[in-house]
DNA sequence: TCTGGGGTCCTAGGACCC
DNA sequence: TCTGGGGTCCTAGGACCC
């Protein structure tokens, strides 16, 4: 009898907040919240926090006095901290499959196709525990013959303690029993405007769902819709990816400024970083592109301000990863983008249509192949040294220095514990 | 005073071509 | 009175995810 496929799912719990508790301890137990870059809002809760109402996207300044009396604690976003956690969170579920789709930084689909295991609830158990004893990171495990019914599961493993935070959603009896009380806006890929539309008609819980018809569905939503229909129904449609990152499509830099920015000159330095950061990435990957996108915008939430919104394409000739050459037209694309009198609030640089950067065609004409080897040789350079001594250590002039008022606010950051050799946690012995 | 950043995929509609 | 049809490519916008 051939073996059936069973894929498991694994996400770490609340798991930036997670991450701090490893290293802080103190933190285990309390009400904490982790916040977006500019200390702005909180984006990551601990089930202590959730439980005092905190909603997820709450801006700092709304429990600010919380914070003050100790009855929250909070932390800037740490994300060398959280990409770290990550790998090494990885790193143990590969222990336990060849096959594991790294979905996001704080979860992953593992693959288990042939392999005889006797009890999964047992396994999914060990993953657990294996985890936990080796990064310090509790997670959730969710199993079942797909996707969408192993992101169930495992909804179902944090809803539900008295599962010890696994679940075992092999059997159809199971899936049923389950799904017959899981609202529909819990399944995945169901979000706010679809759950309201399925809702009118009638499709409440996941059972529900499942059992339309996948052609129906896909006339009234789309083919995306109909998917999750069969994968509900155990039927396997969505694609097995294992290398997900490397191949991305876009790469985005964006940030919201620290304060409201109005000089241009400011606008200048923060684009120039954004574009000198987007192509390290690009660079990163061995990628090139020939289209981007600017943008800048005020405050949608500053009602009493005048607002401004503006999109640009920015298109080079031929396909690139030359900060430099971005760097020209992304500034004279602001230039013709900027108006004077805004408050401008955050500004952010796009690359499109990102390919391979081996079968790129050199500009024949317009550099000497000896002049783009050592333009190349340069930022080979740069990047190494900013890869060694951190990032910006080396940067371009346009860049502006790091004092300047457009940069992020981070009043609440924690060490690196584990990227930087002066913040390792140190032990004593006594 | 203070409201994140980075992705994916799909559809509709326009331009253009034959 | 009548105003092709189908294919492709591109873009904008909307929905979703973490």
């Amino acid at each position: 009898m051939n073996t059936p496929i069973v894929i498991v799912h694994c996400d770490a719990n609340s798991f930036y907040c997670s991450c701090h508790r490893v290293f802080e301890p103190h933190l285990i137990g309390k009400p904490l919240g982790v916040l977006s870059n500019n200390d702005g809002c909180i984006i990551a809760r601990t089930q202590e926090l959730k439980a005092l109402n905190v909603a997820m996207g709450t801006p700092l300044f709304q429990v600010r006095s919380l914070v003050k009396r100790g009855d929250i604690m909070i932390r800037s976003s740490n994300y060398p901290l959280y990409g770290d956690m990550s790998e090494r969170f990885m790193a143990v579920l590969e222990t336990f499959s060849p096959d594991v789709e790294v979905y996001s930084i704080d979860e992953a689909f593992l693959r288990f196709d042939g392999f005889s295991v006797p009890d999964w609830h047992i396994r999914g158990q060990q993953i657990q525990s294996k985890v936990g004893r080796w990064t310090g990171l509790p997670i959730g495990v969710g199993i079942a013959t797909t996707k969408v019914l192993s992101k169930l599961a495992n909804y179902a493993a944090k809803r539900y303690r008295a599962t010890g935070g696994v679940v075992d959603l092999t059997s159809p009896e199971r899936q049923k029993k389950l799904m017959a009380i899981t609202p529909v806006e819990e399944v995945w890929g169901v979000g706010r405007q679809l759950a309201k539309k399925m809702k009118a008609q009638g499709i409440d819980t996941a059972f529900d769902l499942a059992q339309r018809e996948p052609t129906s569905i896909q006339k009234q939503f789309s083919i995306v819709e109909a998917r999750l229909v069969k994968e509900l129904r155990g039927e396997s449609c969505l694609p097995w990816e294992e290398q997900t990152d490397g191949n991305k499509h876009t790469i985005m830099c964006s940030r919201s400024f620290g304060r409201p920015v109005t000089a241009k000159h400011n606008i200048q330095e923060a684009v120039a970083t954004y574009v000198a950061r987007a192509c390290e990435k690009l660079r990163a990957q061995g990628k090139a592109s020939a289209k981007a996108q600017l943008f800048l915008r005020t405050s949608p939430f500053r009602d009493q301000d005048q607002q401004y919104s503006v999109n640009l394409n920015l298109a080079l000739p031929w396909p690139t990863d030359s900060s430099q050459a971005w760097q020209h037209i992304a500034r004279k694309g602001l230039d013709s983008i900027f108006r004077e009198g805004y408050l401008y609030q955050k500004a952010g640089f796009l690359l499109l249509d990102i390919q391979d950067n081996q079968s790129l065609q050199n500009d024949l004409f317009q550099l000497s192949s000896t002049k783009a080897q050592s333009s190349n040789a340069f930022i080979t350079t740069v990047d190494e040294i900013n890869n060694r001594f951190g990032r910006n250590t080396l940067r371009s002039a346009a860049s502006g220095f790091s004092t300047a008022r457009w940069h992020m606010k981070q009043n609440y950051i924690s060490p690196h514990f584990t990227t930087r050799w002066q913040d390792l946690p140190r032990v004593r012995t006594t």
